[in-house]
DNA sequence: GGTTATTTTAATGTATCCAAAATGCGCCAT
DNA sequence: ATGGCGCATTTTGGATACATTAAAATAACC
């Protein structure tokens, strides 16, 4: 009787919220960009209700803010906050994969692989949209071992945030290759239980997208400005 | 022109979303309790609408748990999520104290004292519920010469959790002489530049509750259990 | 008598409607 | 001509009403 799945059934406001997070996330809703209640209701064919519901989710997640009366607008980060964004993600997953190397197994190496292989396929298809989601199935399954379900909720969130610029530094890299061996880089050093090793990796895996992302937007925003 | 205040007027939704918030913070919403929204709107002699903007609020702060088409209950962890809670408090807040020290200057120290002083009021007075927002406040105040907004509000939003045990803690811990001691050492080390006693200090400012902590509600649990 | 199917009921989720607030425009006064 | 005041339009916020779904109770069947 512990088998009783809650059944995660996603509701209307749920699923607009996801539709709406991924156009927020693939730039089609641009930072800064105010959103109308009523033009997304007739778009998606609902009331405003769910809308409301959906953007309240997302204003809670981060993407969008409310201001009282005068409504929501895409989420607009500084450059200092972009910056914050990567080095909490350094914060949270060196944390989680330092707790869990120790702690895995063959099972979760071999999860490990099996998305891995996936992430692959989608780099080599240049499926940018989908590889978003694939990273954080990779890096979670890496962690999976440590059994730290909020911090995971909290990483997650985090990601959320860092994926809108994670894209455009992808897009501007065509190099892929040595991501790919860094990913597998990240695998091999847990499997060898090298904690301090890989956790520097992984630290630098962060970061490298990082200082390459700040220069991309500040020089996007400066010609924006200009 | 950088100075424009968004005026954050709260609406009706976050009024009560805030007395919610400290209903549960304050155990007089239980964990794993269901929260009827015909029932809250009544109470609060509103329409259902807004208690539903509040109570999703609340989802998303992790405070209530949302099932489509069931309702809502109040969240409620295990004993090893309320150890990760304090272990993610740790993780955040010595990152922000850590970056926050060397950038502190005579009014920052003013600003902690400041809210000491407000704060060791409270305690004398014994007033618990007012003494977990000081306590936040006096921990953000430590931190916030760290400027680093969005840190900051996810820890706000883990000790949201955390308040709920914290406050037992107290409840259970009548000799507050040393707590009070800490939170002066805390600032005297930052004061003196001391950054990694100073942090060290902090991560064990947390750790002890934990420990009581985790104990206090592992046997409340099998009392109620039993 | 126990189990399953059906009806009933209560609570949630969604839509429509009305009120209040904010922005934009136009008018009037200086 | 310009700046302030007031009205109109637009948009959000909240209430009431309706539909949908899950749980509970009852009844029928095995």
């Amino acid at each position: 009787m512990p088998s009783k799945r809650p059944i995660p059934r996603q509701s209307l406001p749920d699923a607009i919220a996801s539709d709406i997070r991924e156009r927020i996330l693939n730039g089609e809703l641009v930072e800064g960009e105010v959103i109308r209640q009523e033009a997304l209701a007739d778009e998606y064919d609902v009331s405003r209700m769910p809308i409301r519901e959906a953007l309240k989710r997302l204003d809670a997640e981060g993407l969008v803010q409310f201001t009282t009366n005068r409504g929501a607008s895409v989420t607009k980060h500084s450059l200092r906050e972009i910056g914050e964004i990567f080095d909490l993600r350094i914060l949270l997953e060196v944390d989680l994969f330092r707790r869990a190397i120790p702690l895995m197994g063959p099972k979760d190496f071999a999860a490990c692989e099996a998305v891995l292989d996936r992430m692959e396929q989608a780099y080599d298809a240049e499926d940018i949209g989908k590889w978003g989601a694939l990273n954080f199935e990779y890096h979670s399954a890496l962690y999976a071992a440590a059994g730290r379900g909020l911090t995971h909720e909290l990483l997650q969130r985090v990601n959320l945030q860092s994926d809108r610029y994670v894209r455009m530094h992808l897009s501007a890299t065509p190099e892929r290759g040595p991501i790919k061996q860094e990913h597998r880089d990240l695998l091999n050093l847990a499997r060898e239980g090298k904690i301090d090793e890989a956790c520097a990796t992984l630290a630098h895996h962060i970061a490298r997208p990082k200082g390459h992302l700040l220069e991309l937007v500040a020089a996007q925003r400066a010609s924006e400005a200009g």
